[in-house]
DNA sequence: GAACAAGCCGTAGACGCTCTACGTATGAAC
DNA sequence: GTTCATACGTAGAGCGTCTACGGCTTGTTC
């Protein structure tokens, strides 16, 4: 019998996980963990984010000035920490997604020169 | 005065260079320089591959059996090592492809929702 | 009240890929 | 015979992700 399907997880492109978190909290200030979880759950569970990613990235982003944080009590009732875009983290998201689009514009061309 | 515009190079996103790679060859043999001219001409230059990144891809390419050499000359008239694509290096560019698809899918769905 | 899962934070270290910075050799142009 | 483009290559730094831990708190089950 074979085993269960596994959607086989892609694994994240680097670079691309900075952009992603920083998009995630466009909808609203979120704890490290929720983040994780919408990124899965946004993603229809193909993505997933490991913590010993997750959490670099965060206090990495953070460092940068594209976030600031607060403790707060999460909706199941415990610590956390709450992180939102600074000013400088929304122009930061302006960028990325520039360069992404621009980079798959780019890769897409040379993968399927037919699509244009 | 300002400097030359210099159009800002896309660094690379770790892990398509291979993918760029074995489609570059998928137009027909070619050796390592040539190579990267391709992927920068076909990219309108917005790409770059450094020969410090080029050649370990080429090698690494080759030891999982992805691609084959043969050296040879050059149009330049130059001794190059000619790289071909194995049966195996087109299933993987196959692989490459569709994960690269799904990829920019999933993310473009988070970036832009309204795209859906 | 003990045991266990789930929520939440975090670090250490391995791994892999790209980059910068070198180095070598050959052929063509003048 | 010097200079430039062509062509191959390596060494080592830097960076981001992953695996594998560990710790604490709250809620649930028996």
């Amino acid at each position: 019998m074979p085993k269960n399907p596994e959607p086989e997880r892609l694994e994240l492109l680097q670079g691309t996980l900075d952009m992603l978190i920083l998009r995630t909290l466009q909808w609203g200030a979120q704890h490290g963990h929720g983040i994780g979880q919408a990124i899965s759950s946004q993603s229809d569970d193909l993505l997933k984010v490991e913590t010993g990613s997750l959490y670099p990235a965060l206090h990495r982003l953070e460092k940068r000035g594209w976030l600031k944080s607060e403790w707060g009590i999460s909706e199941a009732n415990h610590k956390a920490k709450y992180y939102q875009l600074t000013a400088a983290g929304k122009a930061q998201l302006s960028r990325e997604r520039d360069r992404w689009t621009q980079l798959v514009g780019v890769i897409g061309k040379i993968m399927n020169p037919a699509a244009e």
